[in-house]
DNA sequence: AGCGAAAATGAGACACTGTATCATTATAAG
DNA sequence: CTTATAATGATACAGTGTCTCATTTTCGCT
């Protein structure tokens, strides 16, 4: 059973047909989908599941912070990054699109500073930055002398 | 003339009512707008502007990273926030959803270090912090032992 | 100031994402 | 197995964002 599904039992939650399919969804895309694709895949492995459990299932992983949504590059269609061990970093190509995730963030610093200075108790982060991947780095920054 | 107006023109965008008006009410909002407070007080303003005009107008400040959707907390509903000098960072409250604002990141170290690494190219980043406010600290995460 | 090419606009119809309700079903504890 | 309760699927609904296109506005140029 995957360590996520293990957090949902943790924390009072039923194991459902619905809830293992979801994530294991999520977790087979590799860490970034939007809430499209998680529809369509869903219903492809089991059409019995329901639109309204689909959209439930994400609310309820984003307030366990297993997932956040955050937005893909270029677009407004919403989607969802697995958040394994609390945090997730990547960079969007303005360009092309690509996200490129990279581990290390080394912001445990920062985070024990903001709990001192602040008085806050955080328990994870999403890091993203935008700019142009090695493949664009050469190419204009699409807005710019439209 | 807001400098981010200005950024506009500089990129070759005509600078229009609709523009303006627009980037005038995220800046008053303190830099963290829903895009239906966005559409509600544009349209106190200026009913004349369109609903296609404040979306359109929305993705162009995204694309010129002036501006960068996220999710505030708790909620599906998409917001955005001002990206001054390229970066924002916050910090949500998982528990009363208030978000609270940072400046110094000392990010600059590692956008160096991954354009180094990766050869990408950085213009902004993005990171946020989620967790429990001085006021909530105390209280349970949502969600844990539902 | 006036002209003209080109960008940007507003209107409105449209597609899609996400929400609410509720009767039915599945889960898990005992 | 039984039972309380959480979770579900179906459906109808509301709101967000998209598209098209005729009209208007901007701005470089004269
Ligand atoms: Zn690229
Ligand atoms: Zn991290
Ligand atoms: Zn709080
Ligand atoms: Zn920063």
């Amino acid at each position: 059973m995957s360590p996520h599904l293990e957090r949902l039992k943790a924390a009072g939650y039923k194991l459902t047909k619905a809830r293992s399919t979801i994530l294991h969804v999520i977790e087979a895309a590799g860490g970034h989908v939007t809430s499209a694709e998680v529809l369509e895949k869903v219903a492809a492995l089991n059409p019995s599941i329901g639109r309204a459990s689909v959209f439930r299932t994400l609310d309820l992983l984003t307030r366990l912070v297993i997932i956040r949504p955050t937005y893909p590059g270029g677009s407004t269609t919403p989607g969802y990054v697995l958040m394994p061990g609390g945090h997730h970093h990547h960079i969007i190509c303005m360009v092309c699109n690509r996200i490129i995730e990279f581990d290390d963030c080394g912001l445990e610093g920062m985070a024990a500073a903001l709990e001192e200075r602040l008085h806050v108790r955080l328990e994870g982060h999403l890091l993203e930055f935008y700019g142009r991947c090695d493949r664009c780095r050469e190419l204009p920054l699409p807005g710019s002398e439209a």
